[in-house]
DNA sequence: GCGACGCCTTGATCTGGATCAAGCCCGGCC
DNA sequence: GGCCGGGCTTGATCCAGATCAAGGCGTCGC
């Protein structure tokens, strides 16, 4: 099984940098990890197991305010790694990571992995390159929440999320739900933006977990608050 | 001038853990950058120039949307940093800097300061360690801002502030206008919060720019959401 | 000293999105 | 097939915090 845990690293962007020796060296640290849908893969303040990297399936990256609400920080899919920040630290898990599918991760445990890095330095820069891209999408996703109205978040996140699949189809990662919260959402208002826009023919719905993007233009102008009157 | 640059870095936590010849090599590399109040250090979207390391004053780093809101994303002071991320990451600069306070900055220029993190690997862990803090951080405000309510954010911002400045005692870094849209309220709801907490006996205002913490275990309280009824 | 401008406070009103409350729809299970 | 439960939509109401609107208060330039 070592073979399944080299291919889902070399997946990853964040290792696309690193030659042979070192994903051997990744590999054999790491372990295979499966779980069913809705499995808690670890919960907030447990000490970390170490570097998760998706292989298949989604995994829900959320907090949890004593209030009770919750906030989904990351939805991580296959290439896409969780808990590195708490790894590098040294902090124990700061939030809550569920399966959304049944799902296959390659865990590097933390002390290996810690040092690793004491060690290497190509696979240092990797990470820190890394990190940069994450602390750019926090910061971007932080914006987003604090400055713009709910039309413009779900305009932006579903031009994200089509350019990253790359078309004008879109299938949602998680349920309705869960994204709702990822944009700081409750489910009703979602509901209700989403079909403003459907309305105004922006978008379209094929299924509960599909949409096509129609004018990704006018969509644009939605996300920077043009269109006062949608 | 390079002796004031290494004092600037030395007194940095990113690069407390760097020898001297490596400090040598990064202030030999530095430029010294003072600026009045009100100078304008970098502005959204233009070519990231390197990394500022604060030496004295403060400085305000804010994102400014289309519908003119901007949004303070954090306040530099005295062996703090900014710019790290676009510099690691080859970004733009994503936001707009102001000096609060006539600022004395050291800059590390980008591209030979790229160029030492090809080849320097404590310089490299250093400068992870510094990302992992910063994204904990954000996440931190993150969490902030959508998880609890206006007084939540508040009491935990100045617990923070009296933790971070070692006593009971908080000079605040800026304008309260500034401090507020940091906590995405206007001054206003900064202004009436604050008047909540000092009528309920939790702070005491001493002049516009300082305060006293006269109660930090109920503060603690009020910022997981408690005590509903204040 | 005296304007005047910026910043902060306080009060009155407004509103975007949350909350509460039904249905509806689809898929799984008996 | 029919029942049941979870997720989505839609409608009605509510509320925290924004916005609008006056003052008050310090401080800086003249």
């Amino acid at each position: 099984m070592p073979r399944e845990i080299r291919a889902i690293l070399e997946a990853c962007g964040l290792f696309s940098a690193l030659d042979r020796p070192r994903l051997d060296m990744l590999a054999a640290m790491g372990r295979r990890r499966t779980g069913p849908r809705g499995e808690m893969i670890f919960r907030q303040d447990e000490p970390c197991p170490g570097l998760f990297v998706v292989g298949e399936g989604r995994v829900r990256i959320y907090k949890l305010a004593p209030s009770g609400k919750e906030h989904v920080l990351h939805l991580a899919g296959p290439g896409q790694t969780f808990a590195e920040v708490a790894v590098i630290g040294g902090f124990p898990c700061p939030a809550f990571a569920e399966a959304v599918e049944p799902t296959t991760c390659a865990l590097l445990p933390a002390e290996p992995f810690r040092r690793a890095l004491l060690t290497d330095h190509e696979l240092c820069r990797g990470l820190l390159a890394g990190m940069a891209g994450w602390v750019r999408t926090l910061v971007g996703l932080m914006e987003d929440i604090v400055l713009r109205d709910a039309i413009g978040r779900l305009a932006r996140y579903l031009l994200d999320a089509a350019a990253g699949q790359g078309g004008d189809e879109i299938e949602l990662p998680a349920l309705k739900r869960h994204l709702a919260s990822h944009l700081n959402l409750t489910s009703e208002t979602l509901s209700r933006t989403l079909k403003r826009l459907a309305d105004a023919g922006l978008v379209q719905g094929l299924d509960t977990r599909r949409l096509r993007v129609v004018d990704a233009d006018r969509l644009r102008d939605v996300a920077d608050g043009l269109f006062p009157e949608l």
